[in-house]
RNA sequence: GGUCCCGUAGCUCAGUCGGAUAGAGCACCAGAUUCCUAAUCUGGGGGUCGCGUGUUCGAAUCACGCCGGGAUCACCA
């Protein structure tokens, strides 16, 4: 439950009818209408704007419509008060019984508290990490994969149907030194002395492993043959290693994908999906061979203007026709990029979410572009850019480079802070906001530690329902008994209020941050309420009558259990988003 | 030179279908514990929302132009 729809609803019915005395002219403007928590809470509860934004049609002046949308609008049982403010704002009071009722919504378990309906049950395709099989992942990759997995919960509990996917860029010329690298290292197992690892294949001695596996499985066959009749071979096994190992590092970050979909795969077949895909671009009109405008300004040295295969971008809004065809006759990057979200479309997917590192910004307008070509304007394309994490320790950065060996990986990160802080910290920050990582703030215990701050409210609500309460009220079984059963008018200290309040912007927020695709809307917002939380608990060390417990007071506890309850779900919900474990004690 | 992102308190940052007097944390200052965890909380000072023009009842938010910082720029992935 929605608390503001419910109040708009309300007002629209209102609205319809003044439309029906004639005072409203017709209701073209109703969709801008709105009713929002305001911003000064002495402004009420809820703020309506329909009076200056209706205004200019009903040709009234905005306090005028504003005084005749009052008059009905307290007609409304569950309207306290109704007062024009400022230019025409309209602010309303409600029954305490209305903010009551946010508690049993929280706590209602048919129906968990927040789910949203928005997304109607539409396919959407998140795209995230799509790291090289090439290595295990390092910390760069940390960010997207936490970030990609975040915004599919997000999406699917706002009533998507989400899909993860993650593209396998096997056909590169990357997986070709994979290979190279595989073979030295089956070389090496076969007892052969390799020496240093050659500048520009993989050094790590994850690949130690792998050539094993190649020696047992092949014994000498491939040693000292020609390249091309073991490339293939060792590069698939190769690859397949390197997967089993990228899918256990993203494990151990509690991320799973539903579908992997290989490059490669749009190389195969007669004619390919990328032959297809552009073929059936040609036949739009949208290719054209054609020589590109050298890029403005500095002139690269090796710059040699000749005639390729373009699609036009540009008709599209991109900056300038892209290639689909390399010098040699292959097929681009790019090529294969937009048969393979032409497969998304054709898979059923309108809505589609790319998660992409910064150095890939430049790409976002001719990947929207070849989208929009294809779909003819049915499908829609979000890119999303997750900028740099800086690595500190003690205030200090953590350097890291490939050759000296002190590059961190994902794994090493998780492994010594969890994955739990890792999730929070990454999602701390909107995504496109560089981000500081500091793994001794991130560890510490205190309320400089968002994780932990939002963990100790959780933990904190646990322990009063579920020991502190038991010791106070032995017969209370708070499983059994609900929030119908309790008595929530009790709840009328101002405290008490503000974290209802608090408590019903949930829905709100979690559909702004999915209208967004902003899944860091819910950590402030969990931070905020776990502050509420906080605030509340200590004003009972000033004022004993306001603890959430009073040993002589069964039903007033009884509606505070309830209340502190539904903080504890929210709380949950909102961590669950996120893909953090909620704790219910502090170690 | 083109494009994209960023510019909000001393520092790190929230704040987009345009809403009223712009928020939080850190740091600084002053306080709170016979009490469900003080691992927390309360109060205080601190601002030309980079600059300018425009759109309108109303702009941190939208448009255009500047300034400053970052990323990126045929063919690689």
């Amino acid at each position: 439950m929605n608390l503001y729809t419910h109040f708009r609803t309300r007002l629209l019915g209102v609205l319809e009818t003044l439309l029906e005395q004639g005072v409203l002219p017709n209701g073209d403007l109703f969709d801008a209408v709105s009713v929002e928590p305001p911003r000064d809470p002495s402004h009420g509860d809820m703020a309506i704007n329909a009076a200056m934004v209706l205004a200019k049609p009903a040709k009234m002046k905005p306090r005028d419509l504003a005084q005749k949308i009052t008059e009905l609008l307290l007609a409304e049982d569950e309207v306290d008060k109704a007062e024009i403010a400022g230019p025409g704002f309209i602010n309303i009071t409600i029954t305490p019984s209305s903010w009551h009722k946010v508690v049993e919504a929280a706590l209602d378990e048919k129906r968990p508290y927040g789910v949203s309906t928005m997304g109607q049950g539409q396919k959407v395709n998140v795209e995230f990490v799509s790291a090289n099989p090439t290595g295990p992942m390092h910390v760069g990759h940390c960010r997207g994969a936490v970030f990609g997995d975040a915004l599919a919960s997000l999406l699917s509990f706002a009533g998507y149907d989400v899909t993860r996917e993650y593209y396998i860029n096997d056909a590169g010329a990357q997986v070709d030194v994979l290979a190279r690298s595989a073979h030295l290292r089956y070389l090496e197992a076969l007892g052969e002395e390799i020496g240093d690892i050659p500048e520009g294949l993989y050094p790590g001695d994850y690949l130690k492993p792998v050539g094993q596996k190649l020696a047992d499985q092949y014994g000498d066959q491939f040693k000292g043959a020609e390249e091309s009749e073991w490339l293939e071979t060792i590069r698939d096994v190769a690859i397949e290693a390197m997967m089993e190992m990228i899918r256990e590092d993203l494990a151990a970050l509690n991320i799973r994908f539903d579908s992997f979909f290989s490059e490669r795969s749009l190389k195969q077949g007669d004619p390919n999906l990328i032959a297809q895909a552009i073929a059936e671009m040609r036949e739009k009109g949208l290719i054209y061979e054609g020589t590109l405008p050298p890029p403005k300004g500095k002139l690269p040295d090796d710059w040699d203007p000749r005639e390729q295969t373009l699609f036009k971008a540009t008709n599209f809004g991109d900056d300038v026709d892209r290639a689909l065809a390399k010098a040699d006759g292959s097929h681009t990057y790019f090529a294969a990029d937009i048969a393979y979200h032409g497969d998304k479309f054709k898979r059923g997917f309108n809505h589609m979410i790319d998660v992409m590192g910064a150095d890939h910004a430049g790409y976002i307008k001719r990947m929207k572009a070849a989208v929009k070509a294809f779909s003819e304007g049915e499908a829609e394309l979000d890119v999303k850019i997750c900028q740099l994490v800086r690595l500190l320790r003690g205030g200090k950065p953590v350097k890291m480079s490939k050759r000296s060996g002190t590059f961190i990986t994902l794994r090493e990160v998780v492994e010594e802070v969890g994955p739990d802080v890792v999730r929070f910290i990454m999602l701390h920050r909107k995504n496109d906001a560089s981000l500081d990582f500091d793994f001794d703030k991130v560890q510490e215990q205190s309320k400089d530690n968002p994780v932990f701050y939002v963990q100790y409210a959780h933990a904190r609500i646990h322990s009063v329902l579920y020991r502190k309460i038991p010791d106070a009220f032995p017969q209370m079984e708070l499983n059994k008994i609900n929030s119908q059963a309790e008595d929530l008018s009790l709840l009328t200290d101002e405290g008490e209020l503000a974290l209802i309040k608090r408590l019903a912007q949930y829905p709100r927020i979690v559909e702004q941050a999915a209208k967004t695709h902003e899944p860091h809307r819910i950590a402030f917002y969990l931070y905020d309420l776990a502050a509420d939380l906080h605030t509340q608990w200590n004003r009972g060390i000033e004022k004993p009558d306001l603890r959430f417990i009073n040993t002589d007071n069964r039903k007033l506890t009884g509606a505070r259990a309830m209340l502190i309850k539904a903080i504890g779900t929210t709380l949950a919900s909102g961590l669950g988003i996120l893909g953090v474990e909620p704790l219910n004690e502090m170690r």
